[in-house]
DNA sequence: TATGAATGAGGGTTCATTCAT
DNA sequence: AATGAATGAACCCTCATTCAT
């Protein structure tokens, strides 16, 4: 029989992927049951075992596709040689996209990692810490090259940076919102972006005078 | 004698609630168990159901003190006249503060409710959305005055301006950091404000020509 | 002080016991708190222990109230000569007066003791089958007056008679039914008196050719 | 070979089943523990719960099975003419042959269900209603027959039979006797009926003289 | 592969009872 | 006599995981 034929079976590993991002999306890690996933899935919970060690496992799973994507692409820029605002815009793009296309693997990345000290494996974290670095490393190249302000700490520039990307999502992961549409992705993405670097750009000027002066006056 | 002094009662409600934050900031609500509170607070088990209903009630008044805090703060605002800028301070430095105080308390706040779509009842979702609201009131405000850009929505600006306190304090939590003096705090405090405002302020000239220009030659 | 004065002191022993008899009728002895008891009673609950061991101690106090009285009038009657209709009918009355006066108290015994083989102690069932011996006694005395037949065990007229009297008590204890004045306690009297003289008395004729005549004829 | 002679698989539900009656028949519903249940039925804690609910859905199913039968009776007796005497046999049967071969089942009812107006849901409650008016239509058919007297309710001559039966159940379950042999189960069938026939009887003389002239004479 | 019956540790909650005041 | 805070054993139920088929 034809191997090629055969395989047109639905890939299970596939289905349950699918099954437990969305459960978990719903319910969190902790409330998410194997029988709501299997059901979900439309097989035997018992199935699930075959192919995932167990529901720790199955978890890992869903953050390391998440992780794998945003190193991939962190690995890409970091071999080219791309302007700062567009090297960030391929950061924030990266979320947005993802969200828009698999609104539960960012939801969960939200609500289950960027967040939960609990959670946390000792892997997860250091998976954190190295895109943060990572981030980092982007930023400071971009004070390097005297576009952005040196007088703020790089980690301080990086935190306002993804702080802002990570707003956005998690306020429409929390109101269950869709993004509509290429345009207001767009929209979001070039605020993110001009205001973290119009804010954060190199001044020619005194730190901030106007600010000074409205606090000495208010 | 004084009684003030003399009734240096323990205010075993007190005790068991700093129990509570601290079990919730170490091990997330579902894996706090009723036992390591009281096991924490140095009672019994059923003690703790003496003062609070269960467990979900325990969670509710911590949760409730953060919240408390932080509508009193808008509250306060809303009724005096203060520059945008030392408004937004104000925001900052409750996150900041709180931290600095109970940490704990923000922990929790960041872990358990800030991403959560899973463990939030409605009433906490209201709250959240109320606090955006709130925020975004004051961004609204700015610009009108003309002192914050208005070709972005108000929402979008507010989403970039919390999310950037967020991250701060996600980082710290998550790396389990503490406020080291209140220089830190400043600093920390002051780089938010500065890229938030001057990168959202009103500008003069076209869009971000200094983004387009580079962009052309990267 | 005049002690007879003092004395005018609600019995707060007594209070307790109409307390526990009237929650232990709403809800049973199992769900029955002595919280609940405390607060119908209008004292704290630690006070309870004052005046009764436990639990089981309050029930029994209750529990003998109600067998005291039986014995009491089935001793009564052993001294004296009366015909058998209206031993019975004593009977019948202590019941039904009993549920005028305190139904609660004739409800705990319908629904814990009556036919509660779980809760029953030794001691109670000790006072069950002794008040089954001495209704019993009544009965052979009028099989040996020729009043009732014999060819029944004197122990099954003896459930008949009994069975009758507790299910007009259980009836009203489960829909929560008053007695509405003497006469409806004389109409209910009288049917099972003599429903059950007529049912049982001495019979002329052979055991019952009406039943044998109609059945055949059915 | 035949299937259903192989298949001699447990039906583990029904062992379950089994196993509660007998606990609950020696406990009663409250103290009787899940944990017992299992290990009286071999079983592992947590299978009880593959095939009942909960504890209280436990006890239900065994009270249905209860209710189902004699409703059951009581439906099939409402098609068919047949006399009264023998569709009352045939209620007294249900009980007796019942209490024969499922004596706890017959305890529960007694000691959980007929008494009990703390454990009485709604539904059980109604179903009690239920009896008692099907009954009661038995017996007012006979009223109009002519075959019982109409001067007494309906209602109280219901109790009166009815609490015959429940009587001598009940006597057996509280001193865990079994009925020995069909040959007294055929003997306590009769004393009830006849007596209950016999009293109940259209009476062609006044009310009851001998029992006035008794008491006149005693 | 696939099923779902079976297991049992784990944890929240209740409530009778004690005891310091 | 009176209070009610404090204790902790008891028990129901959940659900991840295993395993026989």
């Amino acid at each position: 029989m034809n191997k090629a034929l055969s395989t047109a079976k639905p890939d299970k590993e596939a289905i349950i992927f699918k099954a437990a991002v969305k459960i978990m999306t719903q319910k969190g890690f902790h409330k998410a049951r194997m029988s709501d996933i299997a059901k979900e899935a439309n097989i035997s919970y018992g199935l699930i075992y075959h192919y995932f060690r167990n529901k720790d496992d199955l978890f890992d799973t869903i953050i390391h596709r998440w992780w794998g994507g945003l190193f991939r692409l962190m690995a890409d820029m970091a071999e080219q040689v791309i302007p700062l605002h567009l090297k960030l815009m391929r950061i924030i793009s990266y979320f947005l996209d993802t969200y828009q296309r698999h609104p539960g693997l960012v939801t969960i990345f939200i609500t289950e990692i960027s967040r939960s000290t609990a959670n946390l494996t000792t892997d997860q974290l250091h998976h954190f810490k190295k895109f943060m670095l990572l981030t980092e490393g982007v930023i400071k190249e971009g004070q390097k090259q005297g576009i952005l302000r040196s007088d703020f700490k790089a980690r301080y520039l990086t935190n306002i940076f993804l702080g802002a990307i990570e707003a956005f999502v998690s306020t429409m992961v929390l109101a269950d919102q869709k993004l509509k549409g290429n345009a207001q992705k767009e929209r979001i993405a070039s605020s993110i972006l001009e205001v973290f670097i119009n804010g954060a750009k190199h001044q020619v000027r005194p730190s901030n005078p106007a600010l000074t002066q409205e606090a000495s006056t208010g």
